[in-house]
DNA sequence: GTATGACCAGAAATGCATTTTGGGTCATGT
DNA sequence: ACATGACCCAAAATGCATTTCTGGTCATAC
């Protein structure tokens, strides 16, 4: 899928099924040891290959790890939409900020790029943040928020910028806190999403409750734009090393 | 005020503004250097005097960044004090998260605090989180989340220690967020404030908007409870050298 | 055509001798 | 008394030679 490199053919099967097992490989590495401490040849024997097999995959260690933050982050946006398919609240705020926070915590890839965590990214954290996964998220954000105010699934009485940079500035205390809060004292993480989510409805929703099957519509066309944005961002430059 | 070990009697005016001086140097180097590279004879040069005469008013740098942070402490309170008794809004979750924030935007070395800051707090922090400026203050919130629902200044039908949990969250998410937020899609500060003050009123305020007067009445109470209690932990260990 | 792993070179880590730094003290001066 | 700054010494920083590591390549094997 978002390997698609091979020419003009179909992804090959059995291909693309090792630079899975390769990138599963890496991500269990990387998630413990982090990018720096996790090597090419480590990466190779945790996932049973040879090490030159690797780099018929991608140019460099760099473009793996990319790969690996571009595929979690295609996983992550398709369990987004298919919640709000399936859930009944998947259109307003409630819903939204408590999933797409969860599928952060149960993501720890995800998680360390959303907190810019150096311990798990580093040294491809400290020399680029130039990945779009970096940086075009909070635009995609804001044109969320945007759109839901359009159809008035978030008031419109406050600026939307405001609003997208308050949303993002609680999502990155929630994941961080825990880093300077006393930890015996921290409440079950799913009393504080739910609460959290009240907040943001009772702070955010209008009176009516605006129309959430418009909402819905709005967050599933902006995630697939989004989708399509890193496909395409990741297809100009996850050439192979070989054959063009 | 703050340093009252100088026997029985009053403060010495000489010494106590002495060390005022001091603190004041120390801040200022600090704040910009940092504690690990600020020295000793740094902060005697910038104050004026000798190196020997810090170590008569404190025991180590230690203690000396110790008595600078609580008095720095003791201002932001003593200003939230003033501030809430001025202001007609004092009393309301509105006023008082506004003004809390500003209060540590405004002095870099309770941001510092508030934010773990290693850069500023360096070794200080790395060896002991120790200082009670370091954990009691959630304690403090917490019981002030809790009286303030039982006047109903915050509703309460949420959990209190969730509440509070979550208004340090976005605290510290406002503090930080700066770090991994692209620089040129931020924000104006008051903004922010402004409108976050709105959404926690929207949020957390009853419908009637509960009794401003006992609000107002309770955060000074706790406010003043805590200068106390900083005052009196920091008076049992912040002895002079000499004479006992 | 595809996979392998020995191999390469630059970068990073290690070990160690030497120097500098910086809390903290105290003999001396006022 | 009180203030000073030269002085002390452990700890950290520096410089440097040597070794290890590791991303990336490619001759060889299948």
């Amino acid at each position: 899928m978002w390997s698609r490199w091979k020419g003009d053919g179909l992804p090959d099967d059995n291909s693309s099924q090792r630079a899975d097992r390769i990138l599963d490989a890496a991500a269990r590495l990387i998630e413990h040891y982090g990018y720096d401490k996790t090597t090419v040849s480590d990466i190779a024997a945790e996932a049973g290959v040879s090490k030159g097999a690797i780099y018929l995959h991608w140019k460099s260690k760099d473009e793996l790890f990319e790969a690996l933050l571009l595929r979690e982050s295609m996983h992550v946006l398709e369990e987004l939409i298919q919640h709000i398919e399936a859930h009944p609240d998947g259109g307003t705020i409630f819903g939204l900020f408590q999933y797409g926070i969860i599928s952060i915590v149960n993501n720890p890839l995800m998680h360390a790029l959303a907190t810019r965590d150096a311990r798990v990214l580093g040294d491809w954290a400290r020399r680029g943040a130039n990945s779009p996964m970096m940086n075009e998220g909070s635009m995609f954000r804001k044109e969320m928020v945007r759109q839901l105010q359009a159809v008035n699934v978030i008031r419109s009485d406050l600026d939307g910028d405001v609003i997208t940079y308050i949303l993002a500035l609680i999502r990155y205390g929630f994941l961080t806190i825990h880093e300077v809060y006393p930890a015996d004292q921290i409440p079950p993480l799913d009393a504080v999403g739910k609460t959290l989510a009240i907040l943001l409805e009772r702070a955010l929703a209008p009176e009516g409750g605006g129309d959430r099957e418009a909402g819905r519509q709005i967050v599933i066309n902006l995630a697939q734009q989004m989708r399509v944005f890193l496909q395409h961002w990741m297809g100009t430059k996850d050439k192979p090393p070989t054959q063009g």
